[in-house]
RNA sequence: GGGCGUAUAGCUCAGGGGUAGAGCACUAUGUUGACAUCGUAGGGGUCCCAAGUUCAAAUCUUGGUACGCCCACCA
């Protein structure tokens, strides 16, 4: 029995208890022991995120192939679960602390770490939550916490064996230190702006007795950090330089320090750029780094004049003046800093070079420095101005990690959709560079290496094992660094199947997962490292197919971001226009290669689109059509259905084809053409006439095929609304199973080409009569009579066979086959037979002269074009047969078109 | 400095060697008891520019132009 639906369709009262009801049925993982496994891993969100857009596209998109595979029958996992995001979360139990006037540090380590676990299990849900709202159909049963304790374990071995195998050390080096948050982070993490900054030119003193050749007894330095000078180690120049070759070896004293350092050649310094002279400072640069290593100075010598937090300290050499002790390096919060000090205490001492600009009205005026823009490094995350600082960290070999996936994507065996990545991807992973993981917090995967008290380092999985190493009764102590959280999420596709354990099944059914759905903004952070760890943990590639999708931006193409006040929430769509519509304008919009332009008229539509189903169904209800019994589709006899289901056989199938390609928007928009121009505005129209009376035949067939046929949109349009097609699908009978768990359709049934030529004959001679009467404004109500002098077969049996459906759509009292009254008429044609339609009183017949006339010429133009094509013996020669046949196809057809109007036209007199 | 992408209707976008499509917007209209969150009919495009290949180019090639993104140490 069906259930009566209300007149309206609110997708809020149905959202939630369906969602519960899967949930709680266990729906998301189905036993199916014996099918065959479909997995897919859901990129970890940070625990400590809400929903945005770019979620709800990501998805999105996983929930409509997982829903897709689990229909086709396969044992199909969604691995859900969320990130510790490391500096995210730590950041936001700090601010609650410092919100009390308290802070971390007040706490010992093991008690801050036990806050963020409280916080976790407070506030942790929210987006799971609303990954729930999305109506994703995640495994939710076994979700998983990148500190989950199996996890650890994972991290643990993956160290270990990383650092055995020689592909993971510790080093002294530059690296990008973020002096907000107070730790290392990764290339990756940085993000370059160009700002508008100065550029100084700085006289360094030559040591005495030294001068150039006319007698200048300084060189000139230029700087975009004058600041950093505290800590200069050398000037250099180009070798080939000639300006500076007598100066090659000799010394300078510095400004300020009075630190007397030597003049080196080294190709680095361009002698374009400035005076082509360059100071270097190997602890606060990364060429300079390079340049004072090549000068001979190793990093353990290179001065440091920056804490942690980026003020200034004392040099190793304690040449820094006090004054400039404790200052933060730039200004802040209207506060000189060390860059300004620097700059003032050089222009005292007449050792500024000011830079001379040219007004409007080109008189010259002074200015301390040169305005340039500055590539400036900025920390993702804090969002300071990043310093090159000189630590002790760990580094992976990435280089080492990468030939596989690189031999991976090169093959095949990965493939890149849309393919245009690979480039991308070829070019980062051929030139990574050591990827730094270390990290200076407290929350996080605790780096398992022991030191002694001489540095020397043990790396084990446990304290005991370390300290086995280090024998008995040598004190250790814990690195206190913890891992970068993408060391972590590396191992999403096989930690969180139970991997490292020594039996899973899980793991060996589901690993290799079948596809990555990820934003392209990831594929270096995360993607790519899943490919070296899988390769590394697993010996092959987590995934055989990656597939990128774009961006979603505001509606002016904009980038959102919370700055700009542009952001769209993905919660507030779904409470205005429902999942479901969110839903299929993320798939209806995601073409390969593109991103995506918030649009909300659209999503609008697609809400209209669930409403259009919604009244359809309501429409088959009230005509007694409810649940089908079968997958197959039922016998008919009657031409509307039989094309129905033909039309349902080629929908599915194209849907299956976009499906396979990935093509999102393609499948979308077959499933909502299907419904809606073909279900719903013909084929719902074309059997009205049958539920007139009595129940007959006809009507029970139909009744069949039109509920076989919403049936089989329900469940291909499932993946795309999940809420509203299981809703309705109930609402078509009591069923054994839920929509989400039913079958995807498999409908290989006859149909007969008459049957189908006569719908598209009906409905040719349907739009044709409703064109010309708008067209001569006819009342589009006025029922007509009609008259067929020359019908075809075809036209012969429709206008027995539908008789009630061409009365109906076309609005025509019964039709006769044979001559019409003498008289004024309008003629129409349904494919190649023409109606002669009588009107005398109703219409001017120079109105209708002029119609055709109209027509005419439009056919003639296409017959002269085709016929042009045909008389070229070239094109006959050469062009495909299927190209030189389908022109002649065309060519009949219109020039059959042109004859018919121009008897048409005769006949008018 | 490298690499990638995009230019098609007023807007947002599909498509693609055989003469152009969708949704929205627009115009006209409201007949048939699912639906005005709707129906019906219609207007609207030198497919960025130029050259080349071809019987045929919006589609392929090359070169421009414009916009966007990513990577890179220019002090």
């Amino acid at each position: 029995m069906t259930t009566e639906l209300s007149t309206t369709f609110t997708p809020a009262d149905i959202e939630t208890r369906w969602y519960k009801h899967w949930e709680e049925t266990g729906a998301f993982r189905p036993e199916r022991p014996d099918a065959e496994p479909f997995t897919i891993v859901n990129p970890p969100p940070n625990v400590t995120g809400s929903l945005h857009i770019g979620h709800a596209l990501d998805n999105t998109l996983q929930d409509i192939v997982i829903r897709y595979e689990r229909l086709r029958g396969k044992d199909a996992l969604w691995v859900v679960g969320t990130d510790h995001a490391g500096i995210a979360t730590q950041m936001v139990v700090e601010r609650q602390l410092e919100e009390r006037q308290d802070k971390r540090t007040n706490y010992s380590r093991e008690d801050f770490i036990a806050k963020v676990w409280d916080w976790k299990a407070e506030s942790g849900g929210q987006i799971t939550h609303q990954l729930r709202r999305l109506g994703c159909s995640m495994d939710w049963s076994r979700e998983q916490f990148t500190m989950d304790p199996h996890f650890d374990k994972a991290v643990l071995k993956t160290f270990v064996d990383l650092y055995n195998d020689g592909l993971i050390y510790r080093d002294k080096r530059l690296v990008n230190w973020d002096p907000k948050l107070k730790t290392a982070i990764s290339d990756l993490e940085v993000e370059t702006q160009d700002i508008q900054g100065s550029f100084w030119h700085f006289k360094y003193p030559l040591e005495d007795g030294v001068t150039f050749a006319d007698g200048r007894d300084y060189i000139e330095v230029a700087t975009t950090r004058p600041e950093t000078m505290l800590a200069d180690m050398a000037v250099a120049v180009h070798p080939d330089d000639d300006r500076y070759a007598s100066v090659v070896g000799k010394h300078v004293v510095l400004p300020i320090t009075g630190r007397r350092v030597p003049i080196v050649a080294d190709e680095h310094a361009d002698p374009e750029l400035g005076s082509g002279a360059v100071k270097i400072t190997p602890g606060h640069d990364f060429n300079d780094f390079d340049v004072g290593k090549r000068a001979g100075f190793v990093a353990g010598e290179m001065l440091n004049m920056l804490t942690g937090d980026g003020d200034v300290c004392q040099t190793a050499d304690g040449l820094v003046p006090d004054e400039f002790l404790g200052l933060h390096r730039f200004k802040r919060d209207g506060v000189d800093g060390a860059r300004e000090l620097v700059v003032e205490r050089l222009k005292e001492a007449g050792l500024l070079i000011p830079h001379i600009a040219k007004t409007k009205k080109d008189e010259e005026v002074e200015h301390d420095a040169e305005p340039r823009k500055i590539a400036t490094p900025y920390g993702d995350r804090g969002g300071v101005v990043i310093e090159p600082w000189l630590t002790d960290q760990w580094y992976v070999d990435a280089e080492k990690l990468a030939a596989k996936p690189i031999q991976d994507v090169r093959d095949g065996t990965i493939e890149i959709v849309p393919k245009s990545w690979e480039k991308t991807f070829f070019n980062w992973m051929e030139n990574i560079q050591p990827w730094c993981v270390s990290r200076q917090l407290w929350w996080g995967h605790q780096i398992p290496a022991w030191f002694d008290k001489d540095g020397k380092v043990y790396v084990a999985p446990s304290e005991k094992e370390a300290q086995a190493q280090a024998g008995e009764g040598v004190e250790l102590t814990r690195d206190n660094d913890v891992l970068d959280t993408w060391f972590s999420s590396a191992l999403w596709p096989f930690a969180t199947l139970g991997w490292p354990e020594e039996k899973q099944p899980l793991l060996d059914k589901h690993f290799p997962n079948n596809l990555l759905i990820s934003g392209f903004d990831i594929l270096f952070f995360w993607d790519a490292r899943m490919m070296m760890m899988g390769q590394y943990n697993m010996g092959r590639a987590p995934w055989p197919k990656l597939y990128l999708h774009g961006l979603v931006r505001a509606a002016d193409g904009a980038k959102m971001s919370k700055s700009k006040g542009n952001v769209v929430d993905p919660l507030g769509l779904i409470d205005q226009y429902g999942a479901d519509a969110l839903r299929f304008f993320m798939a209806a919009m995601e073409s390969q290669g593109r991103d995506i332009k918030m649009d909300e008229k659209r999503v609008e539509g697609y809400r209209n689109f669930a409403t259009k189903l919604w009244n359809a169904t309501r429409y088959c209800q009230s005509n007694g059509i409810g649940k089908s019994t079968t997958i197959k589709a039922p016998p008919a006899r009657l031409a509307a259905n039989q094309w129905i289901i033909g039309e349902v056989q080629s929908v599915c199938s194209e849907i299956e084809s976009a499906m396979e390609d990935l093509r999102f928007d393609a499948a979308a928009n077959a499933i909502y053409q299907f419904t809606w121009s073909k279900f719903c505005d013909w084929y719902l129209e074309l059997i009205k006439p049958v539920f007139g009376g009595e129940d007959t035949p006809a009507s029970t067939e139909t009744r069949e095929v039109a509920g076989w046929a919403l049936d089989q949109i329900l469940v291909m349009l499932h993946p795309f609304m999940p809420f509203i097609t299981e809703e309705l699908w109930h609402a078509q009978g009591d069923r054994k199973d839920d929509l989400i768990l039913a079958s995807w359709p498999n409908p290989r049934a006859q149909v007969s080409k008459e049957a189908t030529d006569a719908i598209e004959w009906v409905i040719d001679l349907t739009t044709n009569i409703r064109s010309a009467k708008n067209e001569l404004g006819i009342s589009p109500g006025a029922k007509l009579a009609a008259f067929l002098p020359e019908a075809s077969d075809l036209a012969a049996s429709t206008v027995e066979r539908s008789s009630a459906a061409i009365e109906r759509l076309a609005r025509l009292t019964p039709v006769t086959l044979g001559e019409a009254p003498a008289g004024p008429a309008m003629q129409v044609t349904a494919l190649s037979d023409v109606f002669v339609i009588p009107l005398e009183g109703i219409i001017d017949i120079s109105e209708e002269r002029t119609r055709l006339e109209k027509a005419l010429a439009a056919s003639q133009k296409e017959a002269k074009s085709l016929e042009g094509r045909l008389s070229n013996a070239n094109f006959i020669e050469r062009a495909k047969p299927e190209a030189v046949e389908k022109a002649r196809e065309d060519f009949a057809h219109h020039a059959g078109e042109a004859e018919r109007l121009t008897a048409a036209l005769e006949r008018l007199g």
